[in-house]
Formats: C-alpha cells, sequence, structure tokens
DNA sequence: CCCGTTCTTTTCACTAGATGGAAAGAGTAT
DNA sequence: ATACTCTTTCCATCTAGTGAAAAGAACGGG
C-alpha cells in the first residue's frame, strides 16, 4: 500500500478483477466488480467476457454473475513451488498432527504475509479456522514470525519500518521495536510461539523448515485452543514439531 | 480447438501465458514461453512483467526464469463451486477409500474434459497416477463417461461430433457411435467403468454425484491397479460407491 | 398493463497506450 | 578477444482498448 507503481493495463486491469472475484465465493455482478475495482461497467463487462472464455471465470447465465473458473483451479496445482512443498510435508504433517492431536500447518512468506499451503486438522471437536490459500498478518502468527526471521536484515527493517501492525488482540505485538526484539530472539531460538496474538483463544508455535542447502523454505506450526493447550504444553511439541520439520525438509527437492 | 473466436488482447495473451507457464513446472525463460505463445520477446517480456508485479508470475532473477506464482494458487482456493464440492466430499471420500483399499478420485466436467478436484489415495505401494487439478480426456475415463452422459442430448452430440477419440490403449473406445450406445447404457445404468481404457492397468468404476435436486454436480470413482482388480471386484464396490456419492450429495449445497 | 428503475450488453469515435522491430546490455561459451 | 544467445529497454507507429452513452432485458409496484 506504499509503492504507487501498480501497472495499469488491461492484462493487470483483469487479474484485479479475478482477485476482486476471490472475495466473491457466492458470485458478483459486473456492476459490483466494477464497484470493486473501480473501472467503468463497459470496461469490466468485456474483460469478464474474455476471461470467461478462457475458463478463468465462469459466468451463470441465469443469474448473471459471475465466478472464478476452473482454470484457476487447474494451473494452481502447478505452482510447483508449491506443489512440491505440499507433497513433501503432507505425510509427516499427517503424523505431527496425531501425535499432537491438534492442527498443524505449512506455511510460506507471500506479500510480506503468511500464507498457509497446507492444513492437516484434528479429529477434535473444537479446531482451528482458516483454511489452505488463505494468508495472515506476519506480526502476529507464529508463521509469520518464523518466516521474516528468515529474511535478510535489510528486508526485515524494510518490511518493519514500512507496515503499520495492527492489534488482531490484546497480545498482537504491535510496536516495530519491539518485534524487532522478538524477532531476535525467534532467530536465536529457531522457533517462535503466538499466544493468542491474532486469534483470541488460539495459541501456536512454529518452527522453520529448511532444505538440504539450510535455506529456509517454509513454517511448520502446530496451532491449538487455549483451554486446552498451556504453554507448557506448547513448547512441549516443540522437539517432535523440529523432528518433523527436519523430515519435510530432508525430502525437499533443491531448487534453483 | 475448432470455434475460431480465440480473444486477442493484451489480457487473453497474458492469460495465455500463465496457462503456457503451467507447463513448464520448473520454470520458463522470456524466449521460451514466446516460443509457447507464439509472440514478440518483447511483449511476453512486458505481459510477464506485469504479472510478476502483481504475484500472479514469480521470477527468479539468478535463472532469469519465471514460474505461476503464489497468487494463483491463493485464488484457487476461492473457486468456491470447487471448493465446496470438494469440502462436502473429502471426509465420505475418506472412508471410501478406506473400506476399497484403493483409491477415490472426484471429478467435475471442464472444456470437454474430466478434471480431478479431489483425490484420496491408497496406503498401497501400487498406486494411481494423477493428482488433483489434472484432466483426462472424457471418452476413455469411467469419470469422464458418467460427466457426459448427463449432458443434454444437443450438447452430447456436438460432444460426439466434434472431436476425435483418441486411442490411449487397445481398449479405448474410438468409434462415436459406439461411445454413443455406451453413453446411452451409462444413462440406463447410472455407472461407468472404464477397463484399462485410458492407462493400461488401470481399471475404474464411476458415478454420479448429485444434489438434493438431482442435479449432476460430479463424478465419484474408485480406480485400481489392474492385476489386483477383476470386473467382479469393481462391481462389488458398486453399492458402497453409490451409498458414498448418495451422501456428498445430500450435504451439498443447493447453488444458483 | 404500463412506466420507472436497475441491471446487462452493445456501440462507436477518439486517442491512450500497446505493439514489436531493433538496438543495447549482460552473460556464457569458443 | 569474438561470436553467440538471451534479456531488457527504447520508441515511432497505429492498432485496439476505452468508456460515455444508448439500447435491451428484467423486474416490480401502482
Amino acid at each position: 500500500m506504499s509503492t504507487a507503481d501498480e501497472p495499469q493495463g488491461m492484462l493487470a486491469r483483469g487479474l484485479a478483477i479475478l482477485v476482486a472475484l476471490g472475495n466473491h465465493p457466492e458470485g458478483a455482478s459486473v456492476t459490483e466488480i466494477a464497484r470493486d475495482v473501480s473501472l467503468p461497467i463497459s470496461t469490466v463487462h468485456r474483460l469478464l467476457a474474455t476471461e470467461a472464455s478462457l475458463s478463468f471465470v465462469s459466468f451463470d447465465p441465469s443469474t448473471k454473475r459471475y465466478r472464478l473458473g476452473f482454470k484457476v483451479f487447474e494451473l494452481a496445482h502447478k505452482v510447483s513451488s508449491v506443489a512440491s512443498l505440499a507433497d513433501a510435508a503432507r505425510p509427516t504433517m499427517r503424523e505431527l498432527s496425531a501425535a499432537t492431536g491438534e492442527t498443524v500447518q505449512l506455511a510460506v512468506l507471500s506479500e510480506n504475509r503468511t500464507l498457509f499451503l497446507e492444513k492437516v486438522g484434528t479429529p477434535q471437536p473444537i479446531g482451528i479456522r482458516g483454511s489452505v490459500g488463505d494468508s495472515e498478518s506476519v506480526h502476529a502468527t507464529s508463521t509469520g514470525k518464523v518466516l521474516i526471521s528468515g529474511l535478510p536484515d535489510d528486508e526485515l527493517d524494510a518490511l518493519l519500518t514500512g507496515s503499520a501492525f495492527e492489534a488482531h488482540t490484546a497480545n498482537t505485538i504491535t510496536d516495530p521495536t519491539r518485534l524487532r526484539e522478538h524477532i531476535e530472539q525467534v532467530r536465536a531460538e529457531q522457533y517462535a510461539v503466538a499466544d493468542e496474538e491474532f486469534d483470541e483463544g488460539v495459541r501456536a508455535i512454529a518452527v522453520p523448515v529448511r532444505d538440504g542447502r539450510g535455506q529456509l523454505r517454509a513454517a511448520l506450526c502446530v496451532s491449538a485452543p487455549a483451554f486446552r493447550t498451556s504453554a507448557e504444553t506448547l513448547h512441549g511439541w516443540l522437539t517432535e514439531l523440529r523432528a518433523a520439520a527436519a523430515e519435510i525438509g530432508t525430502r525437499l527437492p533443491l531448487s534453483s
């Protein structure tokens, strides 16, 4: 929201429409989307027609509403960086979830947010919200803190300086200076805890996943309702969590 | 590949580039993509830059290669038609897979192909290839046959007339007339079998998944290596398969 | 049944901005 | 050092995208 060098062409507009459609699970009309993306209706109409003809959006003639199309879904499973990570992690995540009885998630950094690539839920009646494909802010989540702790100093500084840190709960760390100290601690200890900092009533602990080269590739976390999860419980999972992360790491293809 | 009314604008070209990138899991250079989409390099370069700035593609400066970006992944999980189906189906599919010991898949029709939305694998050492997001031809797969059997007659005719049916194995039905008869049978019996018609050594059986209104929403199949799966075994799963499909159907939100 | 309202879809003259050949820059191999 | 290949930038040309406005479609209240 700071660098104002957004492209403006038809492609950028078309992609913006796709993103806007992402926020309308029930579909949206031309007019609604035009509002969302601040463009003339006729322009949006034409762009949607193009996208529909390529199956990037689907159009329901009876309701005159547009939704994201199958092509997007199809392409997503070819995002190789995600696929290889999630594939490598899935079995281990299942084991870890079984061992802890709680939700295990895998996340990477995307546009300064922690993006969840994979989730293994708990059979318990009360679980953790959020699903694969969601992203949450870095400063209030265990995975987010682990992920930014792996950034080079200049990028971390830029992030800490450039953003405002919204308070999601009373526990959220919003002061850049305190956050900086916190991240240094994460760097030193190689794990991060979020103690009801994003969602009231949820605690989580995360560790880095590193490939054979030691490169930080993702963060792995266990999240659980606070009422059944003390700080001790959380730290008790650390060994298993680290073992799981290591196992995933060894299975990772070394890219580039 | 018959109607030649493909759009040509910058948006269509940009989307074509995304699709092309989907076929390059290891990433591709500007030049390679330009070749793939038959466009001038400078044009492709500019479009890629736009897409990169919006995270639809990622660019590795060291290798100068482009890949599909996180945004595509993020959006995909908001393709509501897919998400609701897959969510509704997942638990039942797990049970069915456990009961049969084989791979269970859920598919819908997309651009005259059978697109797999969800897959629950087998713990057995020899499994079924193909993954979520892949699509296969309709005439040689059990799910494909079920899905096109639900088309209105005119659309089915158009499909049968308009396409050439490639022989994937010796068993593939390639003659439109025979395929038509076959589909009539599927309509009558409400299930379809693929007997090593797509992959040598793989047999599968599929049934329709219908929502509360009786609308065909997907196809559910069990696939297994032929060496451990006789025709009888396959048909033996039919009852469980139908029960599973019915269960999924009741759980489906009635869209539109 | 008609008219007002609100949405979608199409049209078209204008010109913003996309185009793509060419040249410069950056690597890499010979 | 030279040649080759690929990436990146440039810019004069003119295509093709733009968006206000009009036409069409659908709905509902009086």
